[in-house]
RNA sequence: GGGUGCUUAGCUCAGUUGGUUAGAGCGCUGCCUUCACACGGCAGAGGUCAUAGGUUCGAGUCCUAUAGCACCCACCA
């Protein structure tokens, strides 16, 4: 069936999708003897929609995965969301907040949790969608959740496991606080942003003195309430005196020690700290070494509570503004400047933390850090691009407690119950019905949460079964290779490699492959605010699937930023529409052959079959290390420069047509039908589109996802007509290159003269026709003797001239001046490649393979500057 | 403060262990409405590989220093 005139990707790809999901291409049996190939999509939030990096992970991820699944393997690629506590949390509320102005608080956690689980249900049906637009094959009958029953499991089960062994406990301890989201945040989630701050001096007075004080500086005057003491180095000689005494703080009238701490560093400021051991984490440090206690000042909205006398009520901010003015009044302040200073805000929502001291749940990662080390280390797991194993290192060996507890409703309840009788907690799998110290059934379960990176964490084993030796787990588990974006390393694939190696006592995954950060043209990270998001499903709306994704995988390079730009995709769409277009002219001149069947003495058909050969070499080589956009650019150059450019422009000649149609000469099909499945991981609509309408098929299958994908073979090498077809190339191209540069017009035929050795003419010699038609000839002469340089312009080749009458010609000077330039280009070359040849040390050090390459590039060089200089005597330039 | 990268054509980037005359895409210039394709064809211009030293027979590639840029981690009030 002839195809139409237009691929157009949006009438087409959702049927193809629709018809995969029927043949059910994407589901693989969980007793199938074939080797299994694992990997699980990283699950995208359920905050709303995919971006441009989910459709790079799905890209790739797709591509990795289809492939496998045409090499014959049980492949496994499994999709799923992540309920992403805080984040979802706080677009929930945000929407309930501007739909109808009611907070989570007055609609009560089991309302509020009922609302966000419709949230996620609509979020999750959007993704879903998403993915499928993009042509993801993703297994959908196993779709998971990290909130689904059997992940809960998995949690409880990891929880309670490592809690038994002493790895999780809960602490009393300063964390950080985001006052906003009222919750507890792991360091990870704490971002430090500069931003313009004051640097406030005030005077502490002597305990009895209304003459001498000690000016403290600190950029956060409001928490002079909290203040236990103030801090000078014990070797500083302006405060010897004070050490032990006691001065008054300021408006609160409460006394404090000085002490001396090594922390201080004495340079800095006055050399005098305050000490606010309930707000400020080195404080809370040196607080402890020198047991003052804590005193909390702000409530969980970060407002200061009843502890700060006439300041409670007040926000952070507006009890700064009134104690910088009280101070002044009280004629405490001495002065203040600017003060650019790193503050941390809360990742999600952006508000400045609090730290604040509170009970927490916390994992001793530093003990789970080690075997995830040694697995690097040692290469059982491969992290890509190699240099993200530093960073790994890094972090991984100055890895601090992970606080797991947050106060949100959003996500997994902590299995640990609280006895109100004896105190004592339960921790447990199974909800329990009575404490199980002293059996009492007044038991309450933790109302703090997990962290949601720690059911991400068990992602790769808890959907499959884990901790039941399920089918899947055992299939599937190990998984193979992780894909995602080196943000989340520390807080998702640092993580799943701890967590998994202590459940599973295995390696989640042999590979992890960490793609570069999507940006916009400009390299600026995309975001709302600005205004520079490019929407995946908008691009794939104008050009296709398919581009989207050949691009994305084209621009995959091994560095940190990968740049979208609407330019970029419309050359891969271009390329689609190259591949439509040469695919419709095959299959109208080859679309009714019955079989396969090719001429191998066709000296054009080896060429080709020997460069698609080396294509495949190419691309198994490039995706076997990752390197996807030299996979794409393979693939990429071969179908256009070399199938396109020259192999159906040579099939095109007339009398070549003809013995092909003739014979049922089949190269052309076959050649394309390879082409097709090369590419299909990489744009699988439209190659699944085209081979449909194949005349027939190297495989009986309905679809092209299942057919094999081509290998290297060493018998299809064909290495001397592959230089054959290279002169033959050479010489149509410098006759074309003359052609332009003298200002021949196309429609005039020339004549032209090849002149070489007979062994040189005879190889030409099969491609007269194609050389006289792509170069535009009306007739060759083959000589062996030199033609007249009187009435000639030469065209010298390696081993072979082109001769052209110069009654061609029009104005020289332009050539003339070219000339020269190449001439000296040529003359340059060959001087550093005869030096090397008289170097005694370059003849003695180098291996023979490069000496007797350069000795052919001097041979090369001098035939090229003799027939420059000739060319240049020949029209007229001395 | 610690760490990791980057600097190659106008732009975005390749260039694997040092080895022949440094590549691609886009953009640019000229010509061509040739029967698959103007989302096309043909041809062309364009780079002292950031700088300065060094190692080597040979350096874009290795070493040292310098400059500039980006990112990550970190509690300096």
């Amino acid at each position: 069936m002839p195809l139409e005139n237009q691929f157009e990707p949006q009438k087409r790809e959702k049927s193809l999708y629709q018809q995969w999901l029927e043949w059910g291409v994407f589901t693989p049996s969980a007793d199938s003897k074939k080797k299994p190939y694992t990997i699980v999509l990283p699950p995208p939030n359920v905050t709303g929609v995919l971006h441009m990096g989910h459709a790079l992970t799905g890209t790739l991820e797709d591509i990795l995965i289809r492939r496998k699944r045409m090499q014959g393997f049980n492949v496994l690629w499994l999709p799923g969301t992540d309920h992403a506590g805080i984040a979802t949390q706080m677009v929930v509320e945000r929407h309930l907040q501007a739909e109808s102005k009611t907070s989570r608080h007055t609609l009560g956690r089991e309302k509020f949790l009922e609302k966000v689980w419709e949230w996620k249900d609509k979020s999750q049906g959007t993704i879903i969608s998403q993915l499928k637009t993009l042509g993801c094959s993703l297994d959908w009958t196993r779709l998971a959740f990290t909130l689904d029953e059997k992940v809960s499991v998995a949690v409880r089960e990891c929880f309670v496991r490592l809690y038994n062994d002493g790895l999780i406990y809960r602490d009393e301890a300063i964390i950080q606080w985001c006052p906003r989201c009222r919750t507890a945040l792991s360091d990870l989630e704490v971002k430090f942003k500069e931003v313009k701050g004051r640097f406030w001096k005030i005077k502490y007075f002597l305990e009895g003195s209304q003459t001498e004080f000690l000016s403290v500086a600190t950029t956060r005057p409001e928490t002079l309430l909290g203040d236990l003491a103030v801090a000078v180095h014990p070797g500083d000689a302006r405060y010897q005196k004070w050490i032990g005494k006691k001065v008054r703080l300021p408006l609160v009238h409460r006394f404090i020690p000085v002490i001396s701490d090594e922390y201080v560093d004495p340079e800095f400021g006055t050399g005098a700290l305050k000490i606010t051991p309930g707000h400020d984490v080195n404080d809370y440090v040196v607080g402890k070494r020198h047991g003052l206690g804590v005193l909390t000042i702000f409530d969980d909205d970060a407002r200061v509570n009843d502890k700060g006398g006439a300041y409670c009520g007040l926000s952070r901010e507006k009890a700064r503004d009134q104690i910088v003015e009280d101070l002044k009044k009280a004629d405490l302040w001495i002065e203040e400047e600017e003060r650019p200073h790193n503050v941390g805000h809360c990742d999600r929502c952006s508000t400045v933390v609090e730290p604040k001291v509170s009970a927490q749940w916390f994992v001793k990662a530093e003990v789970l850090a080690k075997p995830a080390i040694e697995a690097v280390q040692t290469k059982k797991i491969r992290i890509l691009p190699e240099e993200w194993e530093k960073v790994y290192f890094e972090w991984m060996n100055n890895i601090r407690p992970w606080c797991i507890s947050r106060q949100l409703w959003w996500g997994h309840r902590i299995p640990v119950w609280y006895c109100k009788d004896c105190n004592k907690m339960t921790v447990a799998v199974k909800t329990p019905s009575h404490c199980q110290h002293c059996k009492s059934e007044k038991i309450s379960q933790e109302e703090d949460v997990l962290d949601t990176w720690f059911s991400s964490g068990l992602w790769p084993f808890s959907t499959l079964g884990w901790p039941q030796e399920t089918a899947d787990f055992k299939t599937f588990y190990p998984n193979d290779v992780l894909e995602t974006g080196f943000d989340i390393l520390f807080f998702w694939v640092a993580r799943m490699i701890m967590l998994g190696m202590r459940m599973t006592g295995e390696i989640p995954f042999h590979t992890v492959y960490l793609h570069p950060m999507v940006r916009d043209e400009h390299g600026q990270k995309m975001s709302k605010t600005k205004g520079n998001v490019v929407d995946p499903l908008e691009i794939i709306d104008r050009m296709g699937a398919d581009s989207l994704r050949f691009f994305l995988a084209w621009n995959a390079f091994h560095g940190r930023d990968l740049r979208v730009s609407d330019e970029g995709v419309e050359g891969c769409r271009n390329f689609a529409t190259k591949l439509w277009n040469v695919s419709k002219f095959v299959l109208m001149h080859f679309g009714h052959l019955k079989q396969s069947q090719q001429d191998k003495s066709n000296l054009t058909n080896q060429w080709i079959l020997s460069r698609l050969n080396e294509t495949k070499k190419q691309v198994a080589d490039s995706l076997e290390t990752y390197r996807f956009f030299e996979a794409a650019q393979s693939l990429y150059h071969f179908l256009w420069s070399e199938y396109c450019d020259w192999f159906i422009e040579f099939a095109k000649e007339k009398n070549e047509l003809e013995s092909r149609k003739a014979m049922g000469d089949s190269t052309a099909l076959d050649v394309l039908e390879e082409v097709l499945r090369l590419l299909h991981p990489f744009m699988p609509f439209v190659t699944e589109a085209i081979w449909q309408e194949l005349p027939y098929r190297s495989s009986p299958e309905k679809s092209i996802s299942w057919a094999q994908y081509p290998e290297y073979h060493k018998d299809s090498v064909f290495t001397q007509t592959e230089e054959q077809v290279q002169r033959v190339i050479e010489v149509i191209e410098k006759t074309r290159t003359l052609r332009g540069t003298h200002k021949i017009a196309g429609s005039q035929e020339i004549g032209l003269s090849l002149w070489g050795e007979e062994k040189i003419l005879q190889a030409l010699k099969p491609f007269q026709d194609k050389i006289q038609k792509l170069a535009r000839a009306d007739k060759i002469d083959w000589v062996t003797s030199r033609p007249s340089s009187q009435e000639n312009l030469e065209i010298v080749l390696k081993d072979c001239s082109v001769f052209m009458s110069k009654s061609y010609l029009g104005d020289l000077s332009q050539e003339i001046e070219k000339q020269k330039k190449q001439l000296q280009d040529k003359k340059e070359a060959l001087a550093r490649a005869e030096s090397k040849l008289t170097n005694e040390k370059f003849m003695g050090g180098a291996p023979e393979a490069v000496k007797a390459g350069v000795r052919k590039q001097a041979e090369d060089l001098k035939a090229e500057v003799a027939g420059i200089e000739r060319y240049l005597r020949e029209i007229g330039g001395t």
